[in-house]
DNA sequence: ATGGCCGCGCGTCGCGGA
């Protein structure tokens, strides 16, 4: 293939979720879109009880950082998309880095892997479940923020270090009211405010494309909808899901688009998976 | 219509999510 497809999706517990996300792999697959590298957000629980087995009898390999009830994050890659010298559970990660250096926190919400694949110059994978926040003014948002400049700081250093990066994951912010479908009702809140839309906008002036935008799409797109309220019927929605790359990575974006279809089915996850496809260069 | 959902845990409600 000469195309590599790399998503995003918070699945809201990994333990609910295991049969969508396998049946959603077998269905991107039969359909010749196969998904490469994904990011999982939300895992809700500890590392050790993370479905290993059941995504390498789907043919994938994963790590994941994880901890009781809440958080956890996981990069997973399809096997036969690494090269001969990767392809085995001790090589398709390298340089792993839980959480962001410096920053001690009990929450796991950051996860870093190198991964190379096959005729594809090697990527600095980030996977990253932003504090929520709960709202503006609360202990809660604190952490958010302190969280979103140790954060700032990590990207800073990955840039410098690595050629190709990308920056995926449940952001929790929703970087401009066409984000929103209804921006009047979101004022004050938490995922909208200027604070932190200000990170969002600091990402890109460090050189961080906001993939989604590099193409055209309909008015409200979004990647999670309330469960209450009929929230995904009447597509109440918020964008807040995102894959980021750096420039490097600019000419070989291919194709960005959330995929509403698991969110269609019974017992969904709340938030739909975003898909970024690259074409794949060797070239510096 | 100002509230409606969902997942988790030692739980029969409260918390967190966004």
């Amino acid at each position: 293939m000469h195309q590599l497809r790399l998503a995003t999706w918070n699945v809201n517990s990994i333990k609910v979720r295991i049969t969508h996300l396998i049946q959603w792999l077998e269905q991107t697959a039969q359909e010749k879109k196969p998904i490469d590298i994904l990011g999982l957000q939300e895992l809700k629980l500890t590392t050790e009880k993370f479905p290993y087995q059941e995504l390498e009898n789907a043919g994938y390999l994963a790590i994941a950082l994880g901890q009781k009830t809440y958080n956890g994050v996981a990069l997973i890659v399809r096997r036969a998309a690494l090269t001969a010298l990767t392809q085995d559970p001790e090589t398709a990660f390298l340089q792993v880095q839980n959480n962001i250096p410096g920053f001690p926190d009990e929450q796991q919400r950051l996860l870093s892997a190198t991964i190379h694949c096959q005729n594809m110059a090697p990527l600095r994978v980030i996977c990253g479940y932003f504090p929520n926040g709960q709202a503006p003014g609360t202990d809660k948002f604190s952490y958010k923020l302190a969280w979103l400049k140790a954060l700032k700081s990590y990207l800073h250093t990955q840039l410098e270090q690595h050629q190709r990066v990308v920056l995926l994951g449940d952001f929790n912010i929703a970087p401009r009211d066409e984000d929103v479908h209804d921006p009047a009702a979101w004022i004050g809140q938490n995922l909208v405010s200027p604070e932190e839309r200000a990170y969002f906008f600091e990402f890109a002036e460090m050189g961080l494309i906001d993939t989604l935008r590099q193409f055209s799409h309909p008015p409200k797109t979004f990647t999670w909808w309330d469960y209450r309220m009929m929230g995904f019927r009447r597509n109440a929605g918020v964008r807040i899901d995102h894959i980021l790359i750096n420039q490097a990575l600019q000419g070989s974006c291919a194709a960005c688009e959330v995929d509403k279809t698991p969110r269609t089915w019974e017992q969904p996850s709340d938030h739909a998976p975003v898909i970024l496809t690259l074409n794949k260069t060797l070239a510096p």
